[in-house]
DNA sequence: CCGGACGCTGAGAGCGCACTGAGACTCCCG
DNA sequence: CGGGAGTCTCAGTGCGCTCTCAGCGTCCGG
């Protein structure tokens, strides 16, 4: 697997040899390694959620392992969480998978279960990290600056403008409802009533339209808006179909 | 957990006992269950997509369940699968979390945690629930895209139309009734009558018909509609479910 | 072979979806 | 205080979609 940027991976125990070890050996994986001794300090960096996978051993000094998972999901940080514990119980492990762990592992383990399970987990997110530069043909989103352009000429974007655009190059390739927009874009609250939507997609398309990009945010009618490109459109229509189908 | 649709477990054994055992047991946790008993037969049941999650043993006939696995993988169908052996080995273990799969289970297991890893896998994958793409036969449902194709030419649905094949589709080798369909594509108001339900299966099946898609949506009388093909008939015949075709 | 229940279909009324221009309102800046 | 940018509602339009109704075909039990 190819990564633009390592996998950042948080180690939770409190022996020092465990540390030692897992850092060396998946630092030797290629994949960025933090530790953390106990439960309060791990619990802290973890909510910072700069992490692609987090290592939790459940016997912790300060905090149990459980606790600080609790509490995470409890913040709303999803970062998928790999249990590590000494004990078998299988009600334990229920436990744990009930709280939001992704995963469990008893010591004494393998390391290379150890390995293939995290990147199992990284595997799957891979699609989310590291997603700060949008692309969707000659349309770049550029999400630290806010700024956006096409083929390389500015687009002037309101901040609402900006925002609808955001959420749905974000994703590309699958239709987003209207409903989706207003709670991501307008917030639970829903000030804001449907139409409110139609009235900033047609916005967006006018001054996208102006700059000559036009088709970028189709309409599906009865679904909401799907923001592709033909290019897209074949990447993700070539994959699967068994007889090697088309999508036109 | 709340869900709008009880989720579908495919469960692949080759041992009838183990599959009755399993089916009785996640039934009773509210789950429809769908099983095969061996590797052709579940591989040809897993790419139609309609699965929230896959129990797959390793030990098959046919097949072994790593290959169903990465035949699985290589169609691009992403749906959860939780590996089960009897073998203890670390490597196998390895091995098929490198091939994608998402748990790994050791026999004898202990159905709690079973039950557990199951949920964690649903709960983790509901947000991935859009991407999924559903299959049977050259009939594709690109959820993502909200876009129905046979044999790769597309087949232009209005967002009733659609949302009912959706439904047929994602419970493939079942018997919806009408009443299920009021409820999931109409919401439970159920402001239409169950006339409108054959209405719409009738323009699908028009639809259908005219890309040479015959015989896709078949009427079980007194019972509802069936998504099926002959493949997929044979697969569950073998497997000796009734997948509640024969419910009274 | 008959009758009733079930399922399918053609026709058509009307409503809802998507889009648009106009304008009210707020906020900020000079 | 005037002007401009930005946000959002409202009302109107065209069209496609939704769903009911009524009639007919089909299946099945007796």
């Amino acid at each position: 697997m190819l990564w633009d940027v390592r996998p950042r991976v948080l180690v939770v125990d409190d022996e020092i040899g465990v540390r030692r070890a897992l850092k060396r050996g998946l630092s030797a994986e290629g994949m960025e390694v933090v530790t953390a001794a106990d439960g309060p300090n791990a619990l802290r960096v973890a909510l910072t959620g700069a992490f692609d996978v987090v290592l939790l051993d459940i016997m912790l000094p300060g905090l149990s392992g459980y606790r600080v998972l609790q509490r995470m999901r409890a913040e709303g940080v999803r970062t998928p969480v790999l249990m590590v514990s000494a004990k078998d119980g299988e009600v334990d492990q229920a436990d744990g998978l009930d709280l939001g762990a992704d995963g469990y592992l008893v010591k004494p383990f393998s390391f290379v279960v150890l390995v293939a399970q995290v990147r199992a987990l990284l595997r799957r997110n891979s699609a989310d990290l590291a997603r700060r530069r949008l692309k969707l043909g000659e349309l770049v989103v550029d999400r630290a600056l806010r700024e956006v352009s096409w083929a390389g000429e500015p687009v002037s974007l309101s901040p609402r403008e900006y925002a609808v655009l955001d959420v749905l190059a974000s994703r590309a390739g699958s239709v987003v409802t209207k409903d989706e927009l207003l709670r991501t874009v307008w917030g639970d609250e829903q000030a804001a009533t449907r139409n409110a939507v139609e009235v900033y997609v047609g916005y967006l398309r006018r001054k996208l339209d102006a700059m000559g990009a036009g088709e970028v945010v189709r309409t599906v009618r009865g679904h909401g808006y799907l923001a592709s490109t033909p290019d897209l459109d074949a990447a993700l229509g070539a994959a699967g179909t068994s007889a090697g189908t088309r999508r036109r």
